[in-house]
This record gives C-alpha cells, structure tokens and sequence, in this order.
RNA sequence: GGUCCUUUGGCCGAGUGGCUAGGCAAAGCUCUGCAAAAGCUUCUACAGCGGUUCGAAUCCGCUAGGGACCUCCA
C-alpha cells in the first residue's frame, strides 16, 4: 500500500504524510466570517477539507478537526476607519450584531449539510474565545514581540523577522515588505507598516467590544485562528487547511504569533486550495463577481440558466485538482451535472445486481482492467488528494457496469472476486470518501410502491400492445417529472429529474 | 513595481520525460412500438520560439497572454 502524501505548501513539495501521534490527527480549517452569505468561492475549502476529512477517517485516523466560526469584526480594511464589518452590517440590517451573526452562520450550516460535508468536531466562535486571546496577546507583549500605542496591540514583524523567518510560508522577503510603498492612512500608532494588530482599540459607536488590559476594543484577525488552535489541538498540531488568498498576510502572521507564545511552529502540514474564478478572474467580494450558495441551488442569478442541485457542486469542485484553479461558468456546470448523473445512475444499478456464476465467460483482460482500476483509487487519492483522477476511473468503469446492466456482456466476465470489489469499492469511494449522496426524492418507499405499480400496469398494457396507456402513463410520469425508462428484456427504471 | 502561479482538443479539466486520463458537446451506428437511456465507433490537443535528451505537454531559457498575493478575502 501506498504512503498518503501532502502537498505541503510550507516546504513547497509534496511529503509523506506523518501524524504527530500515531492514529490522531488534529486538523483546523479556517472558517467563515459570519457576516454575509457564503458564496460558490467558499465552498471549495470547506467541500475540499471535507474530504481530506473523510479520507483520513477511511485510513483509520481518529481526526479532531476545528474549523472556527468568525464572529467578532474584524478590519474592513485596516487602518482606514478601522471598520468592524458586523457592526456595520448589523445597522444596514438592522439586527443585532449576534443577530445577524447567528442568520449567517445557520445559512451557512445549512448549505454545509446540503453538501454532505461532516461537521467538525469542534467549531468555536471567535467571540467565545476572547479571552484566550487575550491571553495569547499578553504573552506576546510579555515576550517582547508586541507592542501597545493608544490602546492598541501591534505586533512587531521586524523584531520576529530579525530571529525566525517571517515570510517562509508565502514565500514574501521580509525586506520588500519593510519597505513597501503603499500609503495607508492611520499607520501611525505602527512602528513599521508591516506590523499587524493583535488588539484593535474600538470606538463607543462600535456595538462590538470587549474590555482589555489595553482598551476596550476588538482582537485583530489572525489572533483568532492562533487561540483557537493552540486550546483545541495544542502547541503544535498536523494540518492546516484555508484558502490561497489567506497566505499572506493571516496564515504568515498565525505562524509568528503562535511561535512566539509556543516556542515551536504550529503547524506540520499546511494545506492551501485554490480559487474559484469566474471569467478567469476570482470570485470575491471585492471583485462583485459572487455567486451566492442560494442562488445557485435556486437558480436566481443572471449568470444561472437553472438551478444547481448542491451535490452537483460538490462533483463539480472534486473534478479538479484542489490546487489548480476552477473556472466557473453555467456550462462547466451543466457538464458536471450530466457526468454526475451518468456516474450516479450507474452506481444504482451496481448497487442492485447480484452476481451469476456462468460457466466459460470470464474476460481476464476486463477483470485485470477493472481490478486494476479500482486498485488504483487508493493510488490517486494517497497522491495529494488527486480526486479528479479518482473519479476519471470511476467513468472508466461505468461503461462496464452499463453493459452488464443491459446485458451486453455478462456479470461473470469478471470474477466474483472482482465484482464484490467493484460493489464495495463504489460505495466506499463514491459514498464514503467523496462524499457524494443521492440527489433524488427517490428513497421513500411510498413512492417506490406507487411507481412499481404504474410500472406493472404499463407492462401489462405494452404486452397487451394497448401503447395510448402505456404512453399515456409515461407521459404524464415525465410531466411531473419522473423519467420512465425502458430497459432492455422488457424491465423499466425511473428516476426523478 | 515586487513575489509567485498558470497557458492542454469545440468547452471543462487530469497529467509524476517514453504508454489514447476523464467529463460535456458533436457525428455515425446498434438496440427499440415510439421515446429516453445505454453500448460501440469517430474527434490525438498540449501558447510561440529555442535548448537539454535516444525521446519533452512534462526539464531549462526567452517571448507573448492570463491570473493570484502584496489591503478585507475561501
């Protein structure tokens, strides 16, 4: 069996995968900021981890995995008027901060749940840990790596690039970033424009605030992900998982927080997706080019010719490779859509036939084939998570399935060995590990009846060659739209579009 | 401006130096009361130029396009 390798983006190649303590892993994905909707862009992560999630499960790891919910507002946009981005949209609203706080963050569970995702085992609040960060920054000070001015905390890049490497992960020299250019306004209270705040000094007209040895005020962004990990998977833990947009400067500045407070890096394995663009360009706020979750699986937007069912989602971001980019687009999805349905249906069929010995059948080259590429999913998946590859097979295998369904071939052309694997290994891999789930209403055994028995009746009339029932059953069945299906040897199927 | 990434067939996308990824679309055929589905067949591409090599989509250089980060960002 093959080693699990990661693709480390902290040492920029791939490596095996070892966890600190043999069987655990400790994973922290950073979550949503609660104070809008998410859109498609934040899928990716969370679908992603989702399956590294299951994956490590499927090796047998007992997986701690934390993925904070950030609640507490941080900068829009630093040093400019220091906004905290709840409370302003709080007003726009006219909600209370937690109210508003608590509309989005159940938005954003249900979405999670309309993925199939698992929730994590811990998910903490940024305000419910104020005083752990507190306490992160005191130690920081105490340390000598921060400083206050007016109220506010900074912390001192310089100093901490002076003994540790500042810019390592992103891949930034520490000198550039001294000397940027940039004007930003309010920079003042800083030492040196690459310092970053631990503790933001907050005016009355925030609702957001919190007493501090300092003022009264609100921690800085990156503290957040650096209490939250160290409480829950101590001082140093295995992955870390977020977007490539938070590189530079959130993931930088956790490394140098939690270095300082833990004396060691926190972080074994960091792992980093890629973006989803639209056009060829990011999907961002700030580009106002999002696709709300809700309008996708609605439909409701311009780009949208129809609605996305979020499963259809989920196989549209695992056909990529996590690391490259995804460029969206209605017909991207509608492809995705069409390849799911082909790969599920297939899966249903497998799932109900049973295998018959017949003598003299058996087609070695197609067992090999189909042994060797159910064997090979272990093989992509151990190699940085390479899920489109996965997949790829899976298609590969589906042509087979289909004949045997229809009899072009028999279901002893391949070994009763291989089949059982073949049975096994959809489920695993399909279910299991990729996550996916049935997209139909089809499972209530109500329904089943029901359709099982206008099925016995346009069976009865096709034999009876009465074709204005048969067609009329079927006809109406698709204006309700349920497809019925003839198959080969006289049995039909259905599904539910 | 700095740092880094990327450029694959009509579209989306995988690709670890030698072996047709895969999906969608398209065309033909088979099956079929009709339809739908399915199966089979066809479609061999790697931005351009140069280099390394017996051999390059894959390594190196240059050129051109696109993008990300440097500021909130998944």
């Amino acid at each position: 069996m093959s080693q699990l390798k990661v693709y480390n983006s902290f040492s920029r190649q791939k490596e095996v995968f070892k966890s600190i303590t043999p069987g655990h892993v400790g994973m922290y994905v950073c979550g949503p900021t609660v104070s809008g909707e998410s859109h498609l862009g934040h899928a990716r992560p969370y679908i992603t981890f989702d399956v590294v999630h299951r994956y490590l499960k499927h090796l047998g790891y007992k997986v701690r995995y934390v993925r904070n919910i950030t609640d507490a507002g941080h900068f829009e946009e630093e040093g400019r008027e220091a906004e905290d981005k709840i409370s302003k949209k709080a007003l726009l609203e006219k909600l209370e901060p937690m109210e508003l706080v608590q509309k989005y963050t159940n938005l954003f569970h249900w979405a999670m749940e309309q993925f199939n995702t698992i929730p994590p085992s811990i998910e903490p609040t940024a305000t419910g840990h104020i005083v752990e960060q507190i306490e992160m920054i005191k130690q920081i000070i105490e340390a000598g790596y921060a400083y206050e001015a007016n109220g506010s905390v900074y912390f001192d890049v310089k100093k901490y690039a002076a003994n540790y490497d500042y810019g390592k992960l992103s891949g930034r020299v520490i000198d550039d970033l001294l000397e940027t250019t940039r004007e930003l306004e309010g920079q003042e209270e800083k030492k040196d424009r690459a310092d970053f705040a631990l503790w933001k000094n907050a005016a009355p007209e925030h609702i957001m605030r919190w007493q501090s040895p300092w003022a009264v005020g609100y921690p800085g962004w990156h503290i957040e992900c650096s209490a939250m990990a160290t409480k829950y998977l101590g001082a140093q833990f295995d992955i870390h998982g977020g977007g490539m947009d938070l590189l530079f400067p959130h993931h930088e500045s956790e490394i140098a927080q939690s270095t300082i407070c833990n004396h060691i890096a926190p972080v074994r394995y960091w792992i980093h997706n890629n973006m989803i663009t639209i056009n060829g360009r990011k999907m961002g706020k700030s580009y106002n080019n999002v696709i709300k979750l809700t309008e996708l699986f609605s439909g409701d937007h311009p780009l949208l010719e129809k609605a996305f069912h979020p499963m259809t989602t989920r196989f549209f971001i695992l056909q990529t490779h996590y690391r490259s980019t995804l460029d969206f687009s209605n017909d991207a999805l509608v492809a995705a859509e069409k390849g799911l349905k082909r790969l599920w249906d297939a899966y249903e069929k497998l799932r109900v036939m049973s295998y018959e010995f017949r003598e003299g059948t058996l087609d070695e080259e197609l067992d090999s084939k189909i042994a060797k590429l159910l064997n090979e999913f272990e093989e992509f998946m151990n190699d940085d998570f390479s899920t489109a590859k996965v997949m790829a097979n899976m298609f590969e295998i589906v042509s087979t399935i289909n004949s045997m369904k229809d009899k072009t071939i028999p279901v002893s052309a391949i070994s009763k060995e291989t089949f059982e694997l073949l049975q096994s290994s959809f489920k695993t891999w399909l279910e299991d590990i990729l996550g996916l789930t049935s997209f139909s209403e089809a499972d209530s055994t109500k329904l089943q009846g029901v359709m099982q028995l206008l099925i016995d009746i346009r069976k009865e009339a096709k034999t009876k060659k009465d074709f204005a029932t048969s067609d009329k059953i079927r006809n109406q069945l698709t204006e309700l739209g349920i497809t019925l299906k003839d198959e080969k040897g006289g049995d039909m199927s259905w599904s539910i579009e």
